[in-house]
DNA sequence: GTATCTTGTAAGCAAACGCTTACTTGCATT
DNA sequence: AATGCAAGTAAGCGTTTGCTTACAAGATAC
């Protein structure tokens, strides 16, 4: 029984590698995030990485793109039309915080890792896709405003960063401590404090 | 006139490594911190950082401690004996988040980067200042309950973890935007929300 | 079947990094 | 003034990292 190689298509090999690599970041960091590494992890050489990937610029700039996707995706499927804001809120912030291994924080952890990210441009990256987030957030409040569910003098911009923050100080704890004991049970209070916050009517 | 070296004491030196690395990781990231990026800014070769520092490692650690320092120092600052928790809530987010050049919130910048400290050890040793730090916090989010001033149901745990990601989401974007707009009102508008979800009267 | 393109490997290169070594020089003590 | 230590430099070491090159082999077309 010889080991059988096994070719695949550059697009099939492409998501495996941005897979591979968004894996190494959550779980050892940027900072071991090496061609080698991704190699391994996809079972092929160093030299195949670069059969469909030019350069490991492009991977991150790629997995930046995917992580944007898959958040967006996120908010996009929590959301519920016609709901009422404060509950497409509560949704978003379970989606984000939801899992036995909080899968949904993991591209918080990204986030807080590509602050690092050293390459001019990838740094900006990053920050266009968290404007995008915020502004989806902000979009909801200020459907909340409408609504009359939300205070109308509650700065969505500032609403708006005070829920990232709810969802990130978790994900760093998560991250530092591999796991958090109650994290149902710390979202649904967290989420009670920022509804406090926000809501017209207690 | 010839440069002349200026020759320093290893008290001095060690203060001046440790300053230029905190300079480094928030200006241009963990990745971009080299022993001769330290040495640069300091003025000095590369060998002379090991006249004070026995490996990159001893630097880090020192350097976590420095930041652990000076953000309980900030805490202890920021609370006044005797005035009421809510008050001293305010002050220590305004202590954090002040400063035109956000200057307090450096250290959470480091905390993100932190979570990419490759050495076994580092990433427990930032773990546990966080532990710290929202002890503190909790003690004071107890106290404002003993005077009334916060529901009692509320969890303080995640009451903490709440206004832990209040700055750490301000820093993030300040980070990745080199600055924020508006910086004093948002911290405003933040605190209002913070404290109408935890406060016992609105 | 054979030509061709694609996907893979093995080996290695240049640069960067942490760190060491051999040696120099400033400064305090006596 | 001589001595000894503390603080500095220049050079280089071994390793790692991103990436390239030369070549082998599976898939596909005709």
């Amino acid at each position: 029984m010889t080991i059988r190689i096994e070719r695949q298509s550059t697009r099939i090999r492409r998501r495996q590698i941005i897979d591979a690599a968004r894996d190494l970041i959550t779980s050892t960091g940027m900072e071991s995030l090496t061609i080698d590494a991704i190699a391994e992890a996809v079972g092929v050489t160093e030299g195949a990485i670069y059969r469909h990937f030019q350069s490991k610029r492009e991977i991150l700039t790629l997995l930046i793109d995917d992580i944007e996707e898959s958040l967006m995706g996120t908010l996009r499927e929590a959301l519920v039309d016609g709901a009422p804001a404060m509950e497409n809120l509560e949704r978003i912030l379970e989606a984000h915080l939801s899992g036995v291994e909080g899968r949904g924080a993991v591209s918080f952890i990204i986030i807080a890792e590509a602050t690092g990210f050293d390459g001019i441009g990838l740094n900006s990256r990053v920050a266009l896709m968290l404007t995008h987030y915020l502004a989806f957030l902000q979009e909801v409040l200020e459907e909340g405003k409408r609504e009359g569910s939300i205070r109308p003098d509650v700065d969505v911009q500032a609403a708006a960063t005070a829920f990232l923050g709810l969802v990130q100080s978790t994900a760093t704890l998560w991250a530092l401590n591999s796991y958090l004991p109650r994290l149902a049970e710390r979202r649904a209070e967290m989420w009670r404090i920022f509804m406090g916050g926000v809501a017209a009517t207690a």
